[in-house]
This record gives structure tokens, sequence and C-alpha cells, in this order.
DNA sequence: AAAAAATGTTAGAATAATATAACTTTAAAA
DNA sequence: TTTTAAAGTTATATTATTCTAACATTTTTT
């Protein structure tokens, strides 16, 4: 069990959680909407994620994750907000560049990398001399 | 013209740049040993890619990059090297895990972040102070 | 040079993700 | 409350990537 979810199943998740949270419910027509993708679609992903035991659908209702469902949701999103940081506030990254960036990049990420990566931005906050270096990134 | 490969040919042409600069020539056989699938696989994606334009392959012949193919695997490889010298040189990612994020990774980093990163990698490189804080990184 | 081994190719099937079109159910309007 | 509109579902098809198995060609051995 516990096999790696596809990145387009991954996304699916990520974006029931992102619904949840925004509209406390999240429903097939909005998951369409964000995904760019056909209602058919989102009900052939939601119907292997509930197979997966990761979110309750039932007929013509709303979508809920269940509560493995939304650790890996709330996994992938921490993925996207730490690359988004680093992106932006780091690199100096253009904020809808960034954005694309993490939504894709989120997917792949190593939890070693990413560990390293969280632990390098809190240095870069607390250390003065990084701050005053990046700046400079920032213009170019 | 000029659409985006998909990662899968993507690493094709990857691979089949690398093998020519290890081995002066590309085989099916390497190729599949190195992308850990079939011949049969690999032959499908070289149709492909001779389809458009990238590679040229002579039945039961060797491989060869195109100048427009070349380029691709070479801006390919060129992602991978400086998302792997990140990840090594100041995450303090290991080596193995930081190669794996890289070769994902290469397919879905933008030109834009691609740049600042490499800008960045550079400031690194020349400012001391950065350089004492990131040796902290490594450790942990 | 003939036989055997290695390599390469093609045909057919499977899986994943998507779309269109037809249909069903629920919600909203008249 | 009937009709209409919106949302959701299912059936069928397409594309991309891979596989296995059968077949072809090339290379190596004997």
């Amino acid at each position: 069990m516990n096999e790696k979810l596809t990145e387009s199943l991954e996304n699916y998740l990520e974006t029931i959680g992102m619904l949840i949270k925004k509209n406390k419910i999240a429903r097939v027509k909005d998951i369409s909407k964000e995904l760019n993708v056909k209602n058919s679609s989102v009900n052939i992903a939601l119907n292997v994620l509930a197979d997966k035991g990761l979110i309750i659908h039932e007929k013509y209702g709303y979508v809920e994750l269940t509560p493995e469902g939304k650790k890996i949701a709330d996994d992938i999103q921490h993925k996207e907000d730490v690359l988004l940081r680093f992106f932006t506030e780091i690199l100096g990254v253009d904020k809808d560049i960034a954005l694309k960036d993490a939504c894709r990049m989120e997917h792949t990420i190593s939890d070693e990398t990413l560990a390293k990566l969280i632990f390098f931005i809190g240095k870069v906050d607390k250390e003065s001399s990084f701050k005053k270096a990046i700046q400079k990134n920032m213009k170019g």
C-alpha cells in the first residue's frame, strides 16, 4: 500500500484541499474549473481517489478528504509553499512564474531536499549577511 | 512549431546526448539500459523524435542528434547541472538524492527561475559571507 | 560460411489521462 | 409545480507511454 500517486492525482487532491479550505466544500465543477479539465475527467479521477481511500464522494454530492487524503493534500501544499517562498523571496522570481514552477516542482522534490531547503530559508531569515546579498539578486 | 516536448521525450534526447558525449555513439540498447525501458519503447520514442526532426535514426543504425535536437539535449543537461550544483553545494543534499531530484525537476523549471538560480549560485561563489553560513546548512 | 547470440523492429495489448457526447440528477425559475 | 438550467455521470474515443512476444537484421563465434 501507500504507492506513490501520479502527478495528476496529487493535483486533484491538492485542489480539493484548497477548495475545502476556501469554500468549506469542494464540488466537481470547481475542481474542473481550477484544473482546466472537464467534469468527466474529474469524475474519473475522483473514482480512483475514492478507491484508494483518499476521498469520500457520494453520487451528486460534495467531495471530502479522508484523513489520509488530507495528509497528502497538506503535504503537497506545503511543498508548494516552500518552493514559492524560495523562488520569490530568495531568488527574486516573478510571482506568477514562481507559482507555476512551484506547482510543477511540488510533485518531484524529495523530502530530503525539501528539508534542506526549509532549513536554508530559515537560515536566510536569521542571518542579516545573507539578506543583504540576496537583495542584489532580486534586482537581476 | 517548437511545441513543448513531453518529459519522456526530453529524457530520451538528454540520454542520447549524454551517450554520444560518453561513447561517441548512441545505440538503442544503451538508451534502453540508461532509461530502464525496453528496446521497443525506445524505438517508438525514436520514431517520434525523428518525425519532429530532432534526431536521425536509420534502421539498425546509431542514433544521432540534429542541431535542433542537440540544442534541446544540451539545454536539459544544463538545467540538470545547475539544479544538481544547487542541491549539493548550497543545500548540502546527498549526491544520489540530489541527482534524482535534478533529473525530475530539469523538465519543469522555467527559464526565468533557472536564470535567477544561476545568478544566485554565482553570488554565493563570490561572497564569503554566504559561504560560511552555507557550511552550517551542510551539516543539518 | 554456417550457426548462435546480440541487437533492433514491429504488432498488439495495457494503463493513465484526457475529451466529446449522451444521459441523469439536482437546483433554480417561471 | 412544471419547466429549464446547471451540475454531475457514464460510455466511448484519443493520445502518450510502456510492455510482451514474435520477427528481422547484424555481429560474433565456431
